[in-house]
RNA sequence: GCCACCGUAGCUCAGAGGUAGAGCAGGGGUUUUGUAAACCUCUGGUCGGGGGUUCGAUUCCCUCCGGUGGCUCCA
């Protein structure tokens, strides 16, 4: 019996009832230079090995797909499994899914594996891959899941299984066997370059009182270019490291003296930060923001009336002092909501917008740490605004707005909007009035629309207290970074009791929005080293000339010429060591510096420095009139 | 916090049951140099801290400290 498919617009064909996906393309061999992975029915991922029973609509799946590549990684995932059951055979299955990067495959057993068992493994995965295998889908009940999953000593599985509902499919290659939705390649050999990448414990399930899980990760592709093309990835990845540009670079250290996880800023870290710090009030006061400064501990009666005290504790220092208790502040918005609350609001009075460089504390996890990106100490650039419910949409598109031209600034074009919002089956967790957060999600909507933006809608990930956006950059290597966040707040304003004063005379409640566009300015400067690898634009750079002297006899010119920048505020430095030029380019050329300002005799005589540029080699002669002029456009227009 | 791995000079790393080396950096000299490393010479380390095993430990074991990779992206 024939049936028709309709293979996604492109064309109608008629096949025999049963045809695989598989068989429909290889009969058609039609233009595609991508052999598929996986095929969509009528919507719905399946095998390329599937029967196909009824008419409708198929489409192929290939690696260029998102959906590809999972397939694809889910299927070395199993492959990767079969190879650790058959070297390790106690070792219990828990789970392998694909992820963003690759695959992971977690395993239950005594023995820890080492990176001479990934390459054992990885030997075998080759046997697996040659021995050609097909993947063979199999639906079963529950009841045959168990018994066989039980005869399989699977106990995680079978944990699995207990809670699933319906039938349940299996995939079973050769001896291997297991618990899977699929859907997978048709045959092992459909594998071709892949590499086991690292190992790292894990829980089962992520809970940590449950069983310590030993993870293997790896990547695969379909040809040995693509998996050395994301090695290379990687290894960029590595080499933009912040932690060992930072080290390099003389920006910044963590010492164990000091404690994990807080940072110690060295004077060209600390020049970057000041750079940023002082453009970020500049276009703060431009945009309207009053700056504040409020203190780094506070008694721990105002974290108890901000909530703060019951959720967070174990993330806050706390110490006493003649039996008062005091917190070292995990955030800013009670100090700033004290401010606001030292006087009486009239509306006339809204919106205030109170902006600080607020320097927080957070008891972190030790194993979460991680460079300048997970910190206990670090500064936010918060700020809080107050405002009434009418002015809510003008304020959201305000800081969206200032948000983007602050990310463009620092070179990030590419942003990626998220908006979070409450779980509809669950309203009842959120603190605050259903018609405020209504208005809320509404402003935020208005906001990104307005805007023209394209956001991706977190059906239940707003937090507890209000909907929010969260804005996250991607860097010179396409890696994801969170970025700027725009918080309602419908908890601390009845919790201080925030109001003001109405055209009616009556009090009424403030809207509060917390919003911070860099986040931290550890984390940022983590993400900017990585994004510039080091090579800070003009602006940024901590020094921005270093002049330097081919012989002792061009030290005074030197100093003069550095007497003449100084006035212009730009940062310099003259090197003046009595070293070959050779080497003094190749130091710069190593520690970034963006100009290089080489001074002989000749230029004495013509009143000129030579100018070399960072990565541009030999620019020749420059007037100091031409040079000031250069750096200050590119200052100016922040390149 | 938990699992795994790591910790040797300021940095990058080598070494080994008999108390340690290299390069760079740093100091001192020579050289006065034209766009990515001139030459000579010297200094430098309770081998992360503490405890144990041993005739002897930096090496083996325990513990603490610090770092690295991870700890649902859900069969």
């Amino acid at each position: 019996m024939k049936i028709k498919i309709d293979l996604n617009g492109t064309k109608e064909i008629d096949v025999e009832k049963g045809t695989t996906a598989l068989e429909i393309f290889t009969h058609l061999n039609p233009q595609s230079n991508r052999k598929p992975i996986a095929a969509r029915f009528n919507g719905s991922l399946i095998d390329l090995s599937l029967p196909i029973e009824d008419e409708g609509i198929l489409q192929y799946v290939t690696f260029d797909d998102e959906e590809g590549k999972f397939v694809y990684w889910h299927s070395t995932s199993h492959v990767m499994a079969q190879a650790v059951k058959r070297l390790f055979p106690d070792a219990k299955l828990a789970i392998g899914p694909a992820i963003s990067d690759g695959f992971y495959y977690d395993f239950y057993t005594k023995k820890t594996f080492s990176p001479d068992d990934m390459k054992k493994i990885e030997k075998e995965m080759k046997k697996i891959i040659k021995e050609g295998q097909s993947f063979e889908r199999t639906v079963i009940s529950k009841d045959e899941a168990i018994s066989l999953f039980t005869e399989e000593k699977e106990n995680f599985k079978l944990e699995l299984i207990n809670e699933l509902e319906g039938d349940i499919s299996i995939y079973k290659n050769a001896e291997f066997v297991d618990l899977c939705r699929g859907p997978h390649v048709p045959r092992t050999s459909y594998i071709s370059a892949y590499k086991l990448l690292s190992i790292s414990g894990s829980y089962w399930r992520g809970d940590e009182k449950r069983e310590s899980l030993q993870r293997i990760y790896g990547v695969s592709f379909e040809t040995k270019e693509e998996l050395k093309k994301h090695l290379h990835k990687l290894q960029e990845a590595k080499e933009r490291d912040h932690r060992k540009l930072g080290k390099e670079l003389g920006l910044f250290s963590t010492m164990g003296e000091a404690g994990p996880g807080l940072i110690l800023w060295h004077p060209k870290g600390a020049t970057l930060r000041r750079i940023i710090e002082d453009y970020w009030k500049d276009e703060h006061l431009k945009k309207g923001y009053e700056l504040v400064i409020t203190p780094h501990i506070a008694k721990s009666g105002l974290w108890r009336t901000s909530g703060h005290y019951d959720y967070y504790l174990e993330n806050m220092f706390t110490f006493k002092i003649n039996n008062n208790e005091y917190v070292i502040k995990p955030m800013n918005c009670p100090g700033h909501i004290l401010i606001y609350k030292s006087k009486i609001h009239s509306y006339r009075d809204l919106p205030i917008r109170y902006a600080e460089l607020g320097t927080v504390a957070r008891n972190e996890l030790s194993g979460v740490l991680h460079g300048l990106l997970r910190v206990q100490e670090f500064t936010q650039d918060d700020a809080h605004i107050f405002c009434m419910e009418e002015q809510i949409e003008d304020e959201i598109l305000g800081v969206l707005r200032f948000a983007r031209s602050i990310m463009n600034t620092f070179g990030f074009q590419n942003l990626n909007y998220e908006l979070s919002v409450r779980d509809p089956d669950n309203k009842d967790k959120y603190a605050g009035f259903d018609k405020d957060w209504e208005k809320a999600e509404a402003s935020l909507v208005k906001a990104l629309e307005a805007e023209k933006l394209d956001y991706k809608r977190m059906e239940g990930e707003a937090v507890f207290y209000g909907p929010k956006i969260d804005i996250q950059m991607y860097d010179a290597l396409g890696r994801k970074w969170q970025g700027p966040t725009i918080q309602f707040d419908f908890n601390l304003p009845g919790r201080f009791d925030v109001t003001y004063v109405g055209k009616d005379g009556n009090q009424h409640n403030v809207f509060i929005v917390h919003r911070t566009i860099l986040g931290s300015i550890e984390r940022f400067i983590g993400t900017l080293i990585e994004h510039y690898k080091g090579d800070f634009p003009v602006w940024l750079s901590p020094v921005q000339v270093r002049i330097m002297t081919i012989t002792d006899k061009s030290i005074d010119y030197a100093e003069r010429v550095n007497n003449t920048l100084i006035p212009h505020h730009f940062r310099t430095e003259v090197d003046k060591r009595n070293e070959k030029i050779d080497l003094k380019v190749r130091e710069a050329e190593k520690e970034r510096i963006p100009y290089m300002a080489i001074i002989g005799e000749r230029e004495e005589k013509e009143n000129t420095v030579s100018i070399r540029e960072r990565h541009r080699k030999n620019r020749g002669s420059f007037s100091i009139v031409d040079l000031i002029e250069e750096l200050n456009e590119k200052c100016k227009k922040k390149t």
